[in-house]
DNA sequence: ATTTGCATGTCGACT
DNA sequence: AGTCGACGTGCAAAT
């Protein structure tokens, strides 16, 4: 049948049960299940990224007649398998990951090169991922007259989200000290925006580019 | 080589690029490629759920010598190939989804079925997926007093981040109106329950089992 | 082991 | 096409 010790392509006619966190069921039909070396199993049907059922890394696989069964701590996933219609076993998988540009941290490095013509004030004082009880802030500086400009950066269009998470930390530092806070991220949602400007926030435009 | 006329399951020595929101390169390697026929295209490594690079739906393939492109609107990937190790082409894939349980919507019901119960006091008028201008509260419910109970639901452990969703509901309510916020989940994070008890709001214990 | 916030998050619903 | 919130989100870093 199927060889469960290695990690395994498998397009197969079965249905699929899952209970753990929520629980669902995948009715009978042809669905590709892919097994990696590192435990995780994904059921993919012929359309969207997401797999329809997973187990993410370190799962235990085991055979049981027609049945796979896939267990992580407290889940499982149990595959019926009526038909195998294809399978093969990958050698030399690649592990390699990519590698990226154009992130958050890249975004916060030019915003902090800088910081004092973003702000337009002369900075004294510049702290990144300074802890708060409400999580870090981003970009905390503090200018010479002991004001602390609270700066959330995000790689992407800024959202309400976004400004309710700069709100906690505003809130959070404007207890003992006077403050003000930014977004800075290249764009910024038309409600984020109108949300900034009722609690007396600033959005900074920041890009990837020169 | 590939017909990309219809899905596939290949598995290649190759190298990517990825060009988009972000920047991406994946070093030659050996990866499973997976074409579906919404057009989506996932490039898996050995390890971890999620693909190594990716495009969605209604995205576009075309051949180049080599290479196969994938374009969606301002994003493209580049597969290089240098050696096709295994391809297959999946006929009749299902499209079916999950069908799923215990999600937030049963977790309102319960809620919502039982509510003075829950709140302890005598209730007027309920709304759910009440619209305000910071978004729709899952339940607002009105006392006899015109006090009105604002739930945000959570069919998991509550968050920090569920908290200051609750709170803008809570401020922007607040205004015109007396208000009590509560944060409805199965369970709580130790910080979302401190932060819950500083703003003056209540936590309800919702499970999904009587 | 648990908590937190990021992600090319993806996806669906609604404007 | 753009905006917004849900997701069995997955995942890694910090605690």
């Amino acid at each position: 049948m199927i060889d469960i010790s290695s990690p395994f392509i498998l397009y197969a006619e079965c249905e699929i049960v899952y209970d753990g966190r929520a629980y669902s069921t995948l009715d009978l039909g042809n669905y590709l299940i892919v097994h990696k070396q590192d435990g995780s199993l994904s059921i993919h049907g012929s359309t969207k990224i997401p797999p329809r059922n997973y187990q993410p890394s370190k799962s235990v696989l085991s055979k049981f007649a027609n049945m796979i069964i896939c267990r992580s701590k407290k889940e499982k996933i149990v595959i019926i398998i009526h038909n195998i219609l294809n399978v093969f076993y990958p050698k030399y998988w690649s592990d390699t990951d990519i590698v990226i540009s154009r992130t958050e941290k890249q975004l916060v490095d030019k915003l902090c090169s800088n910081i004092e013509s973003y702000l337009g004030v002369g900075i004294v004082d510049l702290v990144r991922e300074y802890p708060t009880p409400v999580g870090p802030i981003d970009v905390a500086a503090t200018d010479s007259d002991g004001t602390v400009h609270i700066i959330e950066a995000k790689r992407k269009r800024g959202t309400l989200a976004n400004c309710t998470q700069l709100k906690r930390y505003v809130e959070c530092i404007g207890e003992n000290k006077p403050v003000r806070g930014y977004l800075a991220c290249p764009e910024i949602n038309e409600s984020a925006r109108k949300y900034i400007d009722k609690c007396g926030f600033r959005w900074l435009r920041v890009t990837f580019f020169d």
